[in-house]
DNA sequence: ATGCCTTACGTTATACGTAATTATT
DNA sequence: AATAATTACGTATAACGTAAGGCAT
Protein backbone atom coordinates (compact mmCIF):
# COMPACT_ATOMS: atom_id res chain seq x y z
CA UNK A 1 0.00 0.00 0.00
CA UNK A 2 0.48 3.10 -0.67
CA UNK A 3 2.22 5.27 2.49
CA UNK A 4 2.25 9.00 3.38
CA UNK A 5 5.96 8.65 3.77
CA UNK A 6 6.73 8.32 1.04
CA UNK A 7 5.16 11.44 -0.61
CA UNK A 8 6.68 12.89 2.03
CA UNK A 9 10.30 11.76 0.72
CA UNK A 10 9.11 12.60 -2.61
CA UNK A 11 8.51 15.82 -1.88
CA UNK A 12 11.68 15.73 -0.18
CA UNK A 13 13.42 15.03 -2.96
CA UNK A 14 12.16 17.45 -5.50
CA UNK A 15 13.15 20.12 -2.97
CA UNK A 16 16.67 19.12 -2.62
CA UNK A 17 17.67 18.09 -5.88
CA UNK A 18 19.51 15.36 -5.32
CA UNK A 19 18.36 12.26 -3.10
CA UNK A 20 21.94 12.38 -0.62
CA UNK A 21 20.53 15.66 0.48
CA UNK A 22 17.08 14.89 0.84
CA UNK A 23 18.28 12.28 2.22
CA UNK A 24 20.39 13.98 5.06
CA UNK A 25 17.22 16.70 5.13
CA UNK A 26 15.12 13.71 6.38
CA UNK A 27 17.95 12.12 8.37
CA UNK A 28 18.08 8.94 6.29
CA UNK A 29 21.08 6.99 4.81
CA UNK A 30 20.43 7.73 0.72
CA UNK A 31 20.46 3.75 -0.03
CA UNK A 32 17.23 4.18 2.40
CA UNK A 33 15.72 6.99 0.65
CA UNK A 34 16.83 5.26 -3.00
CA UNK A 35 15.06 2.26 -1.88
CA UNK A 36 11.63 4.24 -0.90
CA UNK A 37 11.34 6.45 -3.90
CA UNK A 38 11.71 2.81 -5.63
CA UNK A 39 9.26 1.08 -3.92
CA UNK A 40 6.73 4.35 -4.49
CA UNK A 41 7.47 4.00 -8.26
CA UNK A 42 6.58 0.05 -7.92
CA UNK A 43 3.59 1.31 -6.05
CA UNK A 44 2.64 3.74 -8.73
CA UNK A 45 3.45 1.78 -12.15
CA UNK A 46 5.29 4.67 -13.09
CA UNK A 47 8.76 6.02 -12.94
CA UNK A 48 9.26 9.07 -11.94
CA UNK A 49 12.76 9.62 -12.19
CA UNK A 50 15.05 9.77 -15.48
CA UNK A 51 17.95 8.28 -13.69
CA UNK A 52 21.32 8.20 -14.90
CA UNK A 53 23.35 5.94 -12.85
CA UNK A 54 24.88 8.84 -11.24
CA UNK A 55 22.04 11.32 -10.99
CA UNK A 56 18.13 11.13 -10.33
CA UNK A 57 16.55 14.01 -11.48
CA UNK A 58 12.77 14.41 -11.52
CA UNK A 59 10.84 13.73 -14.98
CA UNK A 60 7.65 14.98 -16.00
CA UNK A 61 5.32 12.42 -14.09
CA UNK A 62 7.57 13.22 -11.38
CA UNK A 63 6.65 16.52 -11.27
CA UNK A 64 2.76 16.07 -11.77
CA UNK A 65 3.54 14.23 -8.99
CA UNK A 66 5.48 16.16 -6.11
CA UNK A 67 2.58 18.39 -7.13
CA UNK A 68 -0.24 16.22 -6.35
CA UNK A 69 1.51 13.91 -3.70
CA UNK A 70 1.85 17.90 -1.63
CA UNK A 71 -1.79 17.97 -1.93
CA UNK A 72 -2.56 15.04 -0.58
CA UNK A 73 -0.45 15.47 2.45
CA UNK A 74 -1.80 18.93 3.25
CA UNK A 75 -5.13 17.57 2.46
CA UNK A 76 -4.47 15.14 5.82
CA UNK A 77 -2.70 17.79 7.86
CA UNK A 78 -6.10 19.81 7.78
CA UNK A 79 -8.28 16.67 7.93
CA UNK A 80 -6.31 15.99 11.88
CA UNK A 81 -6.43 20.08 12.20
CA UNK A 82 -10.08 19.99 12.04
CA UNK A 83 -10.62 16.45 13.82
CA UNK A 84 -8.78 18.12 16.54
CA UNK A 85 -10.70 21.44 16.46
CA UNK A 86 -13.83 19.07 16.26
CA UNK A 87 -13.02 17.43 19.12
CA UNK A 88 -12.16 20.72 20.99
CA UNK A 89 -15.35 22.33 20.21
CA UNK A 90 -17.58 19.04 21.29
CA UNK A 91 -15.54 19.36 24.54
CA UNK A 92 -15.87 22.73 25.70
CA UNK A 93 -19.29 24.18 26.94
CA UNK A 94 -19.54 27.65 25.08
CA UNK A 95 -22.33 29.89 26.81
CA UNK A 96 -23.23 33.14 25.55
CA UNK A 97 -25.09 36.21 27.56
CA UNK A 98 -26.25 39.72 27.36
CA UNK A 99 -24.85 40.15 31.06
CA UNK A 100 -21.82 39.47 32.62
CA UNK A 101 -23.06 38.95 36.25
CA UNK A 102 -25.62 35.60 35.31
CA UNK A 103 -22.92 34.27 32.87
CA UNK A 104 -20.59 34.10 36.01
CA UNK A 105 -23.38 32.41 37.93
CA UNK A 106 -23.74 29.79 34.91
CA UNK A 107 -20.25 29.18 34.16
CA UNK A 108 -19.58 27.95 37.93
CA UNK A 109 -22.77 26.10 38.32
CA UNK A 110 -21.29 24.46 34.66
CA UNK A 111 -17.73 24.23 36.31
CA UNK A 112 -18.75 22.42 39.05
CA UNK A 113 -20.89 19.82 37.31
CA UNK A 114 -18.66 19.49 34.75
CA UNK A 115 -15.02 19.83 35.69
CA UNK A 116 -12.84 18.73 32.87
CA UNK A 117 -14.99 20.22 30.10
CA UNK A 118 -13.24 23.50 29.08
CA UNK A 119 -15.73 26.63 29.42
CA UNK A 120 -15.92 29.44 26.96
CA UNK A 121 -18.27 32.62 27.62
CA UNK A 122 -18.81 35.48 25.52
CA UNK A 123 -21.07 38.75 25.86
CA UNK A 124 -23.14 39.55 22.91
CA UNK A 125 -26.84 40.92 22.30
CA UNK A 126 -29.67 39.18 22.55
CA UNK A 127 -30.16 38.84 18.85
CA UNK A 128 -26.95 37.85 18.30
CA UNK A 129 -27.22 35.39 21.00
CA UNK A 130 -30.03 33.56 19.76
CA UNK A 131 -28.35 33.88 16.09
CA UNK A 132 -25.23 32.05 17.36
CA UNK A 133 -27.05 29.60 19.46
CA UNK A 134 -28.68 28.40 16.26
CA UNK A 135 -26.08 28.00 14.08
CA UNK A 136 -24.13 25.94 17.03
CA UNK A 137 -21.72 28.78 18.72
CA UNK A 138 -23.11 28.39 21.80
CA UNK A 139 -24.92 25.92 23.73
CA UNK A 140 -26.53 27.66 26.26
CA UNK A 141 -27.30 31.37 25.85
CA UNK A 142 -28.62 34.16 28.82
CA UNK A 143 -31.29 36.32 27.16
CA UNK A 144 -33.11 39.57 28.63
CA UNK A 145 -36.29 38.22 27.45
CA UNK A 146 -37.91 34.99 26.86
CA UNK A 147 -37.34 33.20 23.55
CA UNK A 148 -40.13 31.50 21.76
CA UNK A 149 -38.82 29.29 18.89
CA UNK A 150 -39.22 26.09 17.25
CA UNK A 151 -36.27 24.01 18.31
CA UNK A 152 -35.13 25.97 21.21
CA UNK A 153 -36.06 25.53 25.09
CA UNK A 154 -36.15 28.83 27.43
CA UNK A 155 -37.01 29.26 31.04
CA UNK A 156 -36.30 32.01 32.98
CA UNK A 157 -32.86 32.21 35.05
CA UNK A 158 -32.50 34.53 37.46
CA UNK A 159 -32.93 38.58 38.03
CA UNK A 160 -30.39 40.66 38.92
CA UNK A 161 -31.72 44.44 40.23
CA UNK A 162 -28.56 46.83 40.18
CA UNK A 163 -28.15 48.83 42.85
CA UNK A 164 -25.66 51.25 44.29
CA UNK A 165 -22.97 50.36 47.42
CA UNK A 166 -22.79 53.33 49.47
CA UNK A 167 -20.71 53.60 52.38
CA UNK A 168 -23.06 53.97 56.07
CA UNK A 169 -22.24 57.67 56.19
CA UNK A 170 -23.26 58.36 52.76
CA UNK A 171 -26.58 60.96 52.77
CA UNK A 172 -28.34 58.88 50.79
CA UNK A 173 -27.76 55.43 52.59
CA UNK A 174 -30.53 55.69 54.49
CA UNK A 175 -32.47 55.99 50.79
CA UNK A 176 -35.15 52.93 50.47
CA UNK A 177 -34.44 53.58 46.22
CA UNK A 178 -33.21 56.13 44.32
CA UNK A 179 -32.72 56.80 40.98
CA UNK A 180 -29.07 57.16 38.83
CA UNK A 181 -29.88 60.89 38.18
CA UNK A 182 -29.76 62.13 41.88
CA UNK A 183 -26.38 60.85 42.20
CA UNK A 184 -25.50 64.35 40.24
CA UNK A 185 -22.12 64.81 39.36
CA UNK A 186 -20.94 62.13 41.41
CA UNK A 187 -17.89 59.54 40.68
CA UNK A 188 -18.62 56.22 40.84
CA UNK A 189 -16.79 52.79 40.93
CA UNK A 190 -17.66 50.45 37.94
CA UNK A 191 -17.13 47.03 35.66
CA UNK A 192 -16.57 46.97 32.41
CA UNK A 193 -18.31 44.62 30.75
CA UNK A 194 -21.93 45.97 30.91
CA UNK A 195 -23.61 43.69 28.32
CA UNK A 196 -27.42 44.22 28.59
CA UNK A 197 -26.77 47.31 31.14
CA UNK A 198 -24.50 49.55 28.60
CA UNK A 199 -27.58 52.17 27.88
CA UNK A 200 -27.55 52.64 31.95
CA UNK A 201 -24.63 55.48 31.86
CA UNK A 202 -26.83 57.64 29.29
CA UNK A 203 -30.07 57.54 32.23
CA UNK A 204 -27.23 60.29 34.06
CA UNK A 205 -24.28 61.58 31.57
CA UNK A 206 -23.25 63.80 34.29
CA UNK A 207 -21.38 60.85 36.45
CA UNK A 208 -17.90 60.03 36.21
CA UNK A 209 -17.10 56.52 36.03
CA UNK A 210 -14.16 55.02 36.92
CA UNK A 211 -14.13 51.93 34.87
CA UNK A 212 -12.50 48.92 36.53
CA UNK A 213 -11.96 46.11 34.27
CA UNK A 214 -10.32 43.90 37.05
CA UNK A 215 -12.99 42.44 39.91
CA UNK A 216 -9.97 42.52 42.56
CA UNK A 217 -9.22 45.67 41.73
CA UNK A 218 -12.82 47.30 42.36
CA UNK A 219 -13.09 45.13 45.42
CA UNK A 220 -10.14 46.60 46.66
CA UNK A 221 -11.05 50.31 45.62
CA UNK A 222 -14.06 49.84 47.28
CA UNK A 223 -12.97 49.01 50.54
CA UNK A 224 -10.38 51.75 50.13
CA UNK A 225 -12.39 54.74 49.38
CA UNK A 226 -16.10 55.88 49.96
CA UNK A 227 -16.86 56.06 46.26
CA UNK A 228 -20.37 54.89 45.35
CA UNK A 229 -20.38 51.75 43.13
CA UNK A 230 -22.78 50.48 40.85
CA UNK A 231 -23.11 46.75 41.95
CA UNK A 232 -26.50 44.82 41.79
CA UNK A 233 -27.66 41.97 43.97
CA UNK A 234 -25.29 39.45 41.93
CA UNK A 235 -22.22 40.87 41.89
CA UNK A 236 -22.34 42.35 45.12
CA UNK A 237 -20.31 39.77 47.09
CA UNK A 238 -17.84 39.72 44.29
CA UNK A 239 -17.14 43.21 44.05
CA UNK A 240 -17.97 44.63 47.96
CA UNK A 241 -15.91 42.33 49.42
CA UNK A 242 -15.36 42.80 53.41
CA UNK A 243 -16.50 46.54 53.35
CA UNK A 244 -19.54 47.19 55.11
CA UNK A 245 -21.35 49.03 52.20
CA UNK A 246 -25.43 49.92 52.18
CA UNK A 247 -27.00 48.78 48.73
CA UNK A 248 -29.65 50.60 47.89
CA UNK A 249 -31.48 49.92 44.82
CA UNK A 250 -32.28 51.99 41.63
CA UNK A 251 -35.44 52.65 40.77
CA UNK A 252 -34.49 53.51 37.05
CA UNK A 253 -36.72 50.84 35.21
CA UNK A 254 -33.40 49.97 32.90
CA UNK A 255 -32.05 48.78 36.24
CA UNK A 256 -33.72 45.48 36.94
CA UNK A 257 -33.64 42.67 34.32
CA UNK A 258 -34.66 38.95 34.07
CA UNK A 259 -32.64 36.87 32.35
CA UNK A 260 -33.63 33.53 30.49
CA UNK A 261 -31.57 30.31 29.91
CA UNK A 262 -31.95 29.36 26.39
CA UNK A 263 -30.63 25.79 24.85
CA UNK A 264 -31.45 23.81 21.43
CA UNK A 265 -33.72 21.27 21.48
CA UNK A 266 -30.99 18.30 21.16
CA UNK A 267 -29.11 19.70 24.22
CA UNK A 268 -32.45 18.96 26.37
CA UNK A 269 -30.30 17.24 28.46
CA UNK A 270 -27.74 19.91 29.43
CA UNK A 271 -30.55 22.15 29.74
CA UNK A 272 -32.54 20.29 32.76
CA UNK A 273 -29.50 19.20 34.27
CA UNK A 274 -29.34 23.08 35.08
CA UNK A 275 -33.14 23.57 35.85
CA UNK B 1 3.60 9.84 11.49
CA UNK B 2 0.16 9.47 10.43
CA UNK B 3 0.08 6.35 7.59
CA UNK B 4 -3.32 5.91 5.12
CA UNK B 5 -3.16 2.01 6.47
CA UNK B 6 -4.45 3.56 9.82
CA UNK B 7 -7.22 5.64 8.26
CA UNK B 8 -8.18 2.16 5.67
CA UNK B 9 -8.30 0.23 9.40
CA UNK B 10 -10.49 3.08 11.01
CA UNK B 11 -12.73 3.08 7.51
CA UNK B 12 -12.72 -0.98 7.84
CA UNK B 13 -14.20 -0.77 11.39
CA UNK B 14 -17.00 1.74 10.69
CA UNK B 15 -17.79 -0.80 8.04
CA UNK B 16 -18.21 -3.86 10.10
CA UNK B 17 -19.41 -1.70 13.59
CA UNK B 18 -17.04 -4.11 15.75
CA UNK B 19 -13.35 -4.29 15.85
CA UNK B 20 -13.10 -8.27 15.58
CA UNK B 21 -15.40 -8.23 12.70
CA UNK B 22 -13.37 -5.40 10.75
CA UNK B 23 -10.09 -7.29 11.98
CA UNK B 24 -10.97 -10.47 10.04
CA UNK B 25 -12.28 -8.65 6.79
CA UNK B 26 -8.75 -6.94 6.82
CA UNK B 27 -7.17 -10.55 7.55
CA UNK B 28 -5.37 -9.25 10.93
CA UNK B 29 -5.76 -10.22 14.51
CA UNK B 30 -8.08 -8.51 16.90
CA UNK B 31 -5.04 -7.18 18.95
CA UNK B 32 -3.22 -6.06 15.83
CA UNK B 33 -6.37 -3.70 14.65
CA UNK B 34 -6.79 -2.61 18.13
CA UNK B 35 -3.24 -1.19 18.59
CA UNK B 36 -3.40 0.19 15.17
CA UNK B 37 -6.42 2.01 15.89
CA UNK B 38 -4.83 3.19 18.87
CA UNK B 39 -1.94 4.26 17.09
CA UNK B 40 -4.35 6.45 15.26
CA UNK B 41 -6.21 7.94 18.17
CA UNK B 42 -2.73 9.17 19.75
CA UNK B 43 -1.56 10.32 16.53
CA UNK B 44 -4.61 12.65 15.93
CA UNK B 45 -4.76 13.55 19.51
CA UNK B 46 -7.97 12.57 19.35
CA UNK B 47 -10.60 9.96 21.34
CA UNK B 48 -12.34 8.17 18.22
CA UNK B 49 -14.34 5.70 20.33
CA UNK B 50 -16.06 5.41 23.44
CA UNK B 51 -14.94 2.32 24.61
CA UNK B 52 -17.15 0.55 27.38
CA UNK B 53 -14.63 -1.93 27.93
CA UNK B 54 -16.16 -4.80 25.86
CA UNK B 55 -17.12 -2.55 23.28
CA UNK B 56 -15.35 0.34 21.62
CA UNK B 57 -17.96 2.19 19.16
CA UNK B 58 -17.08 5.46 16.92
CA UNK B 59 -17.99 8.61 18.67
CA UNK B 60 -18.77 11.47 17.27
CA UNK B 61 -15.25 12.85 16.53
CA UNK B 62 -14.83 9.21 15.08
CA UNK B 63 -17.67 9.52 12.67
CA UNK B 64 -16.25 12.48 11.21
CA UNK B 65 -12.89 11.26 11.09
CA UNK B 66 -14.49 8.41 9.15
CA UNK B 67 -15.57 10.66 6.42
CA UNK B 68 -12.72 12.96 6.16
CA UNK B 69 -10.45 9.37 6.05
CA UNK B 70 -12.72 8.40 3.48
CA UNK B 71 -11.85 11.77 1.77
CA UNK B 72 -8.22 10.86 1.84
CA UNK B 73 -7.78 7.64 0.33
CA UNK B 74 -10.22 8.61 -2.46
CA UNK B 75 -7.55 11.52 -3.28
CA UNK B 76 -5.39 9.55 -3.12
CA UNK B 77 -6.17 6.56 -5.35
CA UNK B 78 -7.49 9.48 -7.39
CA UNK B 79 -3.58 11.12 -7.92
CA UNK B 80 -2.26 7.36 -8.94
CA UNK B 81 -4.83 6.92 -11.59
CA UNK B 82 -4.08 10.37 -12.78
CA UNK B 83 -0.38 9.69 -12.80
CA UNK B 84 -0.97 6.35 -14.60
CA UNK B 85 -3.13 7.68 -17.05
CA UNK B 86 -0.34 10.84 -17.41
CA UNK B 87 2.41 8.73 -17.66
CA UNK B 88 0.37 6.59 -20.37
CA UNK B 89 -0.57 9.88 -22.50
CA UNK B 90 3.32 10.94 -22.70
CA UNK B 91 4.60 7.45 -23.42
CA UNK B 92 1.93 7.21 -26.20
CA UNK B 93 1.76 9.35 -29.62
CA UNK B 94 -1.34 9.54 -30.72
CA UNK B 95 -1.75 10.99 -34.38
CA UNK B 96 -5.00 11.83 -36.04
CA UNK B 97 -5.44 11.71 -39.68
CA UNK B 98 -7.96 13.06 -41.95
CA UNK B 99 -7.39 9.98 -44.54
CA UNK B 100 -6.23 6.52 -43.43
CA UNK B 101 -3.43 5.84 -46.12
CA UNK B 102 -1.17 8.34 -44.96
CA UNK B 103 -1.89 7.44 -41.49
CA UNK B 104 -0.41 4.42 -41.81
CA UNK B 105 2.64 5.41 -43.12
CA UNK B 106 3.53 8.19 -40.44
CA UNK B 107 2.54 5.55 -38.02
CA UNK B 108 4.81 2.41 -39.61
CA UNK B 109 7.84 5.62 -39.83
CA UNK B 110 7.10 6.65 -35.51
CA UNK B 111 6.42 2.52 -34.59
CA UNK B 112 10.43 2.29 -36.42
CA UNK B 113 11.78 5.49 -34.54
CA UNK B 114 10.43 4.90 -31.10
CA UNK B 115 10.12 1.05 -30.81
CA UNK B 116 9.25 1.18 -27.36
CA UNK B 117 6.25 3.92 -27.42
CA UNK B 118 2.46 3.47 -27.77
CA UNK B 119 0.88 4.62 -30.81
CA UNK B 120 -2.51 5.69 -31.31
CA UNK B 121 -4.29 6.85 -34.47
CA UNK B 122 -7.63 8.45 -35.49
CA UNK B 123 -9.78 9.46 -37.97
CA UNK B 124 -11.23 12.74 -37.63
CA UNK B 125 -11.86 15.82 -40.22
CA UNK B 126 -9.31 18.71 -40.41
CA UNK B 127 -10.82 21.37 -38.07
CA UNK B 128 -11.94 18.74 -35.43
CA UNK B 129 -7.90 17.50 -35.90
CA UNK B 130 -6.90 21.05 -35.60
CA UNK B 131 -8.35 21.38 -32.55
CA UNK B 132 -7.17 18.17 -30.80
CA UNK B 133 -3.77 19.36 -31.86
CA UNK B 134 -4.28 22.61 -29.91
CA UNK B 135 -6.09 20.99 -26.96
CA UNK B 136 -3.15 18.02 -26.89
CA UNK B 137 -5.22 15.00 -27.71
CA UNK B 138 -2.78 14.69 -30.78
CA UNK B 139 0.64 15.20 -30.65
CA UNK B 140 0.92 15.40 -34.75
CA UNK B 141 -2.12 15.58 -37.18
CA UNK B 142 -2.06 14.94 -41.17
CA UNK B 143 -4.67 17.53 -42.46
CA UNK B 144 -5.93 18.17 -46.27
CA UNK B 145 -4.86 22.05 -46.15
CA UNK B 146 -1.76 23.45 -45.08
CA UNK B 147 -2.49 25.24 -41.78
CA UNK B 148 -1.34 28.63 -40.82
CA UNK B 149 -1.93 29.10 -37.19
CA UNK B 150 0.89 30.97 -34.46
CA UNK B 151 2.36 27.66 -32.11
CA UNK B 152 1.83 25.23 -35.05
CA UNK B 153 4.01 24.04 -37.35
CA UNK B 154 3.26 22.65 -41.05
CA UNK B 155 4.27 21.09 -44.10
CA UNK B 156 3.48 19.03 -46.88
CA UNK B 157 3.64 15.43 -46.09
CA UNK B 158 2.95 13.44 -48.81
CA UNK B 159 0.05 13.11 -51.87
CA UNK B 160 -2.65 10.35 -52.14
CA UNK B 161 -3.93 9.95 -56.23
CA UNK B 162 -6.94 7.76 -56.02
CA UNK B 163 -7.42 5.17 -58.53
CA UNK B 164 -8.91 1.94 -59.88
CA UNK B 165 -7.41 -1.11 -59.77
CA UNK B 166 -8.44 -2.79 -62.63
CA UNK B 167 -7.45 -6.93 -64.47
CA UNK B 168 -5.40 -6.75 -67.54
CA UNK B 169 -8.10 -7.66 -69.82
CA UNK B 170 -10.69 -5.12 -68.30
CA UNK B 171 -11.98 -3.28 -71.58
CA UNK B 172 -10.56 0.40 -69.06
CA UNK B 173 -7.34 -1.14 -68.05
CA UNK B 174 -5.67 0.38 -70.98
CA UNK B 175 -7.06 4.23 -69.74
CA UNK B 176 -4.70 6.75 -69.48
CA UNK B 177 -7.30 8.06 -66.69
CA UNK B 178 -11.04 8.34 -65.98
CA UNK B 179 -13.81 9.43 -63.99
CA UNK B 180 -15.81 7.50 -61.42
CA UNK B 181 -19.27 7.96 -63.45
CA UNK B 182 -17.80 5.90 -66.41
CA UNK B 183 -18.06 3.14 -64.27
CA UNK B 184 -21.13 2.81 -64.80
CA UNK B 185 -23.39 0.54 -62.33
CA UNK B 186 -20.53 -1.87 -61.78
CA UNK B 187 -19.92 -3.66 -58.55
CA UNK B 188 -16.21 -2.36 -57.00
CA UNK B 189 -14.55 -3.22 -53.78
CA UNK B 190 -13.33 -0.45 -51.61
CA UNK B 191 -11.94 -0.28 -47.57
CA UNK B 192 -14.10 1.04 -45.30
CA UNK B 193 -12.24 3.68 -43.50
CA UNK B 194 -12.80 6.89 -46.14
CA UNK B 195 -11.76 9.67 -43.95
CA UNK B 196 -11.38 12.89 -46.51
CA UNK B 197 -12.41 10.28 -49.16
CA UNK B 198 -15.97 10.15 -47.93
CA UNK B 199 -17.48 12.08 -50.45
CA UNK B 200 -16.26 9.97 -53.76
CA UNK B 201 -19.29 7.40 -53.33
CA UNK B 202 -21.56 10.74 -54.33
CA UNK B 203 -19.66 11.02 -57.65
CA UNK B 204 -21.24 8.15 -59.02
CA UNK B 205 -24.12 6.51 -56.80
CA UNK B 206 -24.78 3.96 -59.39
CA UNK B 207 -21.83 1.84 -58.15
CA UNK B 208 -22.20 -0.77 -55.68
CA UNK B 209 -19.31 -0.71 -53.18
CA UNK B 210 -18.49 -4.07 -51.56
CA UNK B 211 -16.94 -2.59 -48.26
CA UNK B 212 -14.04 -4.18 -46.49
CA UNK B 213 -13.16 -3.21 -43.16
CA UNK B 214 -9.89 -5.72 -43.44
CA UNK B 215 -7.06 -5.23 -45.50
CA UNK B 216 -6.07 -9.01 -46.02
CA UNK B 217 -9.69 -9.86 -46.80
CA UNK B 218 -9.86 -7.11 -49.32
CA UNK B 219 -6.16 -8.15 -50.87
CA UNK B 220 -7.63 -11.89 -50.85
CA UNK B 221 -10.44 -10.88 -52.74
CA UNK B 222 -8.38 -8.55 -55.17
CA UNK B 223 -6.59 -11.69 -56.23
CA UNK B 224 -9.33 -14.05 -56.18
CA UNK B 225 -12.02 -11.96 -58.53
CA UNK B 226 -11.96 -9.73 -61.11
CA UNK B 227 -13.74 -7.08 -59.88
CA UNK B 228 -12.55 -3.34 -59.24
CA UNK B 229 -11.14 -2.14 -56.78
CA UNK B 230 -10.57 1.73 -55.38
CA UNK B 231 -7.36 2.40 -54.23
CA UNK B 232 -4.45 5.24 -54.81
CA UNK B 233 -0.83 4.99 -54.67
CA UNK B 234 -0.39 4.49 -51.03
CA UNK B 235 -2.41 2.00 -51.00
CA UNK B 236 -1.58 0.13 -53.89
CA UNK B 237 0.90 -2.13 -52.53
CA UNK B 238 -1.60 -3.25 -49.71
CA UNK B 239 -4.75 -3.99 -51.27
CA UNK B 240 -3.22 -5.48 -54.10
CA UNK B 241 -1.15 -7.77 -53.38
CA UNK B 242 0.69 -10.17 -55.79
CA UNK B 243 -2.36 -9.69 -58.34
CA UNK B 244 -1.45 -8.44 -61.85
CA UNK B 245 -3.69 -5.34 -61.55
CA UNK B 246 -3.45 -1.97 -64.07
CA UNK B 247 -4.04 0.79 -61.85
CA UNK B 248 -5.60 4.03 -63.69
CA UNK B 249 -5.74 6.70 -62.41
CA UNK B 250 -9.33 8.69 -61.45
CA UNK B 251 -9.29 12.14 -62.81
CA UNK B 252 -12.42 13.41 -60.95
CA UNK B 253 -10.93 16.75 -59.10
CA UNK B 254 -11.67 15.29 -55.38
CA UNK B 255 -9.70 12.08 -56.27
CA UNK B 256 -6.65 13.66 -55.25
CA UNK B 257 -5.23 15.17 -52.22
CA UNK B 258 -2.11 16.52 -50.59
CA UNK B 259 -1.55 15.68 -46.92
CA UNK B 260 0.15 18.04 -44.48
CA UNK B 261 1.73 17.24 -41.58
CA UNK B 262 1.42 19.75 -38.46
CA UNK B 263 2.88 19.50 -35.11
CA UNK B 264 2.70 21.85 -32.03
CA UNK B 265 5.40 24.36 -31.59
CA UNK B 266 6.79 22.74 -28.55
CA UNK B 267 7.17 19.53 -30.37
CA UNK B 268 9.59 20.86 -32.77
CA UNK B 269 11.91 18.33 -32.36
CA UNK B 270 9.76 15.43 -33.03
CA UNK B 271 7.98 17.57 -36.33
CA UNK B 272 11.68 17.71 -37.40
CA UNK B 273 12.79 14.45 -36.77
CA UNK B 274 10.27 13.31 -39.63
CA UNK B 275 11.32 15.53 -42.27
C1' DA C 1 -21.03 -19.21 28.49
C1' DT C 2 -19.90 -16.60 24.70
C1' DG C 3 -18.39 -12.41 22.41
C1' DC C 4 -15.50 -8.51 22.34
C1' DC C 5 -11.77 -5.62 23.63
C1' DT C 6 -7.30 -4.99 25.81
C1' DT C 7 -2.57 -6.09 27.66
C1' DA C 8 1.63 -9.01 27.59
C1' DC C 9 5.14 -11.39 25.26
C1' DG C 10 7.79 -13.70 21.87
C1' DT C 11 8.41 -13.64 16.81
C1' DT C 12 8.65 -12.08 12.18
C1' DA C 13 8.96 -8.99 8.47
C1' DT C 14 10.06 -4.81 6.69
C1' DA C 15 12.88 -0.98 6.41
C1' DC C 16 17.22 0.69 8.03
C1' DG C 17 22.46 1.50 8.09
C1' DT C 18 27.07 0.14 6.64
C1' DA C 19 29.88 -1.20 3.09
C1' DA C 20 30.98 -2.17 -1.55
C1' DT C 21 30.21 -1.07 -6.59
C1' DT C 22 29.71 1.74 -10.54
C1' DA C 23 29.32 5.76 -13.05
C1' DT C 24 29.77 10.68 -13.86
C1' DT C 25 31.97 15.29 -13.33
C1' DA D 1 39.58 12.59 -6.68
C1' DA D 2 34.92 13.58 -5.47
C1' DT D 3 30.10 13.18 -5.75
C1' DA D 4 25.97 10.52 -6.45
C1' DA D 5 23.17 6.58 -7.11
C1' DT D 6 22.45 1.66 -6.79
C1' DT D 7 23.13 -3.15 -4.98
C1' DA D 8 24.28 -6.43 -1.23
C1' DC D 9 24.12 -7.84 3.36
C1' DG D 10 23.55 -7.98 8.27
C1' DT D 11 20.78 -5.70 11.77
C1' DA D 12 17.16 -3.42 14.33
C1' DT D 13 12.81 -1.66 14.98
C1' DA D 14 8.08 -1.80 14.60
C1' DA D 15 4.06 -4.30 13.73
C1' DC D 16 2.30 -8.86 13.95
C1' DG D 17 0.21 -13.25 16.01
C1' DT D 18 -0.60 -16.12 20.00
C1' DA D 19 -1.92 -16.35 24.54
C1' DA D 20 -3.95 -14.57 28.67
C1' DG D 21 -7.13 -11.50 31.18
C1' DG D 22 -11.34 -8.95 32.07
C1' DC D 23 -15.84 -7.18 31.34
C1' DA D 24 -20.45 -7.31 29.44
C1' DT D 25 -24.36 -9.37 27.40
Amino acid sequence: MLELVQLSHLIAVSKHSTISAAAESLHLSQPALTRSLQRLEAELGVALFDRKRNRAVLNEVGAMAVAQAQGVLNAVTDMAAELRQYAARLSTISIGSCGPAPMWDLAAELAERFPDRALSTELGDTESLIEGLNRGSYRLILTDHPVEQPGLLCRKYTQEQLCVALPPDHPMSSRASLRLEELGEASVLAYRDLGVWKHIPEKNPRLHYLVQSDRATLSELVEASSLPCISSNLTAFRFLGRSNRVRVPLSDAEASVTFYLCARESDRALFELLC
